[in-house]
DNA sequence: TCAAATAGGACTAAAATGGTCCCACATCTT
DNA sequence: AAGATGTGGGACCATTTTAGTCCTATTTGA
């Protein structure tokens, strides 16, 4: 599935969410509440993107959060970075292992170039974006062009 | 990291084995010791790709697996496909998870961009490009473009 | 000095993944 | 006709990764 872990879908929606009033600050437990999602995940969540640098955070009594950036300069590449490391789709990156077998690796040079268009692209989608704050753009034009098979892709939440 | 399951790094290395010489027969044992598999491995993978139509085999005597299609036909998209199942990179495939929280399923609409650029970047690579058999175009022109601190990606293979 | 928050890490449980093996079926050769 | 060679399909287990929770220290405002 080229798959994406949760914690980062769940990075997602609370950076959208600080988004939506970048100056203020915001508890763990304030924004837990208005993603529903479980107060000891936001706090795991927000200290990886405290760490990254992502997001600002205030200590002691009416502490909280911030977006370090504006939306506009968050781009999806640096939130991927966070919970699942730089993006590479295959494993084996650089000294550790050894290709032993004939010259057959030559298929990585296919697999970077993968890579850097997958890179290109997440460049290119900011949090502005995925957090609908300029709705209009992100859904009608460049969607158009996608295939009537292509997947669909959304947000995953735990029920209840 | 995105990640790509070994078996789909696998299947890529036996199809490059397959499009050197695409109209003979290889069986199972053959191809697992060009391309340093276990035969256990080599086989699942094959099955896999058998019942995705990417190779057609022969079974009984002499039997064996060969490309279905030529190797300038088959995409990447094609083969991470097989292994991965469609590509996509959040959970929730439409039906079945209701996004509860307030409106910040907007979020999906972004990840959709996403996605369909990531495809159409795989739908450019075909299997001819990762084996290698066009060498000189897969590596130099394209990647040039790519920022220094990407990450390096090749085939990752099991030691010993 | 107390209360409200974050920081950091330890720990557990669950799920995905990788890998191997076994047996049934098909086909060629002798 | 029989046996050898190969694929087909699953069952199965072990390992790793990931999610998610909890506990304790530290910081800051009232």
């Amino acid at each position: 599935m080229l798959r994406m872990g949760k914690l980062t879908d769940y990075a997602t929606v609370v950076l959208a969410s600080l988004a939506q009033d970048p100056s203020r600050h915001r508890a763990a437990a304030d924004l837990a509440d208005s993603t529903r999602l479980s107060r000891p995940t936001v706090s795991k969540v927000l200290k990886g993107l405290q760490r990254a640098g992502m997001v600002i955070s205030s200590r002691g009594a009416h502490g909280g959060y911030r977006l370090a950036r504006r939306p506009e300069n968050i781009t999806a590449t640096q939130i991927l970075d966070v919970f699942e490391g730089p993006i590479a789709i295959t494993e084996c990156s650089g000294a550790s292992s050894r290709c032993g077998i004939e010259r057959q690796c030559r298929v990585g040079g296919g697999w970077q170039r993968v890579n850097a268009a997958i890179r290109r692209a997440l460049d290119d989608v900011t949090l502005h974006q995925l957090a609908g704050l300029d709705a209009a753009d992100v859904r009608l034009a460049p969607l158009a062009a996608q295939p009537a098979h292509a997947p669909v892709a959304r947000l995953s939440l735990p029920e209840s």
